[in-house]
DNA sequence: TTGTACGCGTTATCAT
DNA sequence: ATGATAACGCGTACAA
């Protein structure tokens, strides 16, 4: 009551303290009226109380109230970056879905640095959140997957969630989409327009679900049974530059005999379009492309491109159902081709070159 | 010591205490060795206690170094959205500059919904940031401005900084892009170029920073002195459809005379593109097309779309120095056009139509 | 250098 | 229904 609203420096945040004594009840009252989940205060209190924090501008110490209840009404959400499209529509997914369900969400990017994700990990701990989600990369053969685990395992054990997109490299609940299935179906789809002639690009760095996708399609072109199947796998740096580099550096003759590139990504898929639009060639004319992930992005690029869309929202919803309660093991969510001009069937094109 | 690795139900997590008994050591001195910055502490304790931590998963529980040191090493930051390619971009470069300056940073996203701000801004003041950050809209005449404003001084008030980025409508710290100035000069690169007859796609949300794009334009257009200058200016729903839609129901006439349209984003202008197309004109043959921001997504787009560059990383990087240290008021980043396919200079193109 | 004691803002337990 | 009082996990004077 002593200081004037003038610029006297740094004062101390407004406490619930603060708010009881001014409304002249007791300090569990104020706690019960503002915060509290069961409302047994008399109305003429209430009002005092309500109207004191508005005054003074009382707003709960988060940090507090996690220490008093132990619990935390946030998820931690570790994810590979967020300027990639896929990964921003990813969180922007859970986001939505985590604010349905009255949840924070805490956003860590690990920036593809593989022991980023136990140090994220470990800290995240510390905020005592109520799940943390593990979305993205997914390492064929975990450097320090056993520290991982570990850490996981104790956040379990102190009534925490750890929940897995599209990964099942890890022994926690998953919620997976089915990249080998939904790359499967694309190459059979696309046998069937008469693609023969593919190189696909995968991924350098060995990451499961990309590991998925490759093998998906290749068995999808093998199992379509027709002839002159002939399947090429590449492992460029799994990134724009990385699809884009590694088709400026293709042999000639190699690049001219092929029918279609897949690339994992639609981000690969797009710097691959770059490399082969800097080579001459014409897409869908000369050379067809495919890739995988459906995003947004793809809306202003021509020709559409055929690729595999997931469902985003609905792993993300599962996800965040996950979170909360614990379900079966693993569930996974549809992935589905979507052939757009990019892949025109083979007999009513001209062959060039 | 007495209770067993087994399935035991949620345990509590490790505390600092039980890391000092199992040490052998006073709360205090682990405290010390594990997190506090002055190391007076001997050596053979310094290794029993980082021992025991290690053995038994020590994490620092963030809300109770929050609540006992009253600060918090986390920048919050409010944003309309995360999955538009310019707003990801623009939070990924802050968590990068954030995260070397060792600041956590906690993302919460309006979606646009005006009263969603006010209501953010409460909520994070109870996590007792270093900063709020806000960027994005910025409302010209903001409902509840003044709500925010004295919000927002309570938080300064305690403390904190507030950092406002790319609008200058509030009374604080302020990072900008010289959104009228970059305007200007794309206007007046354009009008050298040849065009004369714009559509000016601005936005119906009254933003500030977009008002200023089109007021940049519009003069830039009037003070290039050329003849037959004539701006048109509408204001379609802030968004790809937007401005796709506008195009869509444009009057045949008004259609066929235009040589130019800028949008004040990328997103709107390839959301203008995209109606365009379906109106079945081509670009830039029949029309040209500009836009602002720079996104990274233009890679992809062809033609190449002529726009306004931003310097995100240097905005992230001021905006992160304000939010540790006040500086002055305002600082502006430049902003300036980048000429590409997509307007051509008018006396080498076809008169369509 | 190390330990004791207290405070941070909140919720929860228990009398009243 | 309300108010003392004790936690929660950690940092930090202060004393030893």
């Amino acid at each position: 009551m002593s200081d004037t609203q003038s610029d006297a420096g740094p004062r101390r945040p407004v406490t619930l303290d603060d708010v009881a004594r001014h409304a002249g009840v007791s300090q569990p009252t104020a706690s019960r009226v503002l915060n509290g989940s069961d409302r047994k205060v008399a109305e003429s209190y209430r009002k005092r109380v309500t109207d004191a924090a508005r005054e003074l501008g009382y707003t709960p110490n988060l940090a507090a109230q996690v220490i008093a209840r132990g619990s935390s009404r946030t998820v931690a959400l570790i994810i590979s970056g967020i300027s990639d499209p896929y990964f921003s529509a990813m969180a922007a997914a859970i986001m939505r879905q985590a604010e349905a369900s009255d949840l924070r969400v805490s956003i860590a990017v690990t920036d593809r640095r593989v022991d980023r994700e136990l140090d994220l990990v470990r800290e995240l701990r510390g905020q005592q959140p109520q799940a943390i989600i593990l979305a993205g990369t997914g390492y064929v053969d975990p450097p320090s997957g056993d520290q991982l685990v570990a850490e996981l395992h104790r956040f379990e054990e102190t009534g925490g969630r750890v929940v897995l997109i599209s990964r099942s490299d890890l022994p926690f609940e998953t919620v997976a989409f089915d990249n080998h299935e939904g790359a499967r179906q694309l190459a059979a789809e696309l046998a069937t327009l008469g693609y023969r002639r593919t190189l696909v690009l995968g991924s350098a760095t060995p990451l499961l679900s990309m590991q998925q996708r490759v093998e998906g399609f290749v068995a999808g072109m093998a199992e379509s049974g027709a002839d002159g199947i002939d399947t090429v796998v590449r492992h460029p740096e799994f990134s724009w530059e990385g699809a884009r580099d590694h088709i400026l550096g293709m042999d000639d003759d190699e690049l001219q005999r092929l029918q279609l590139v897949f690339a994992i990504t639609d981000d690969m898929a797009l710097g691959a379009i770059a490399g082969l639009r800097a080579r001459g060639r014409r897409i869908p004319d000369d050379i067809a492309v495919a890739g995988f992930d459906d995003i947004t992005t793809l809306r202003d690029v021509v020709p559409p491109l055929t690729t595999v869309h997931v469902a985003l929202d609905a792993v993300a919803k599962e996800a965040i159902k996950r979170a909360l309660t614990p379900d079966g093991h693993v569930s996974t969510v549809p992935a589905y081709p979507i052939i757009r001009a990019s892949t025109p069937a083979v007999s009513t094109r001209q062959v060039v070159g």
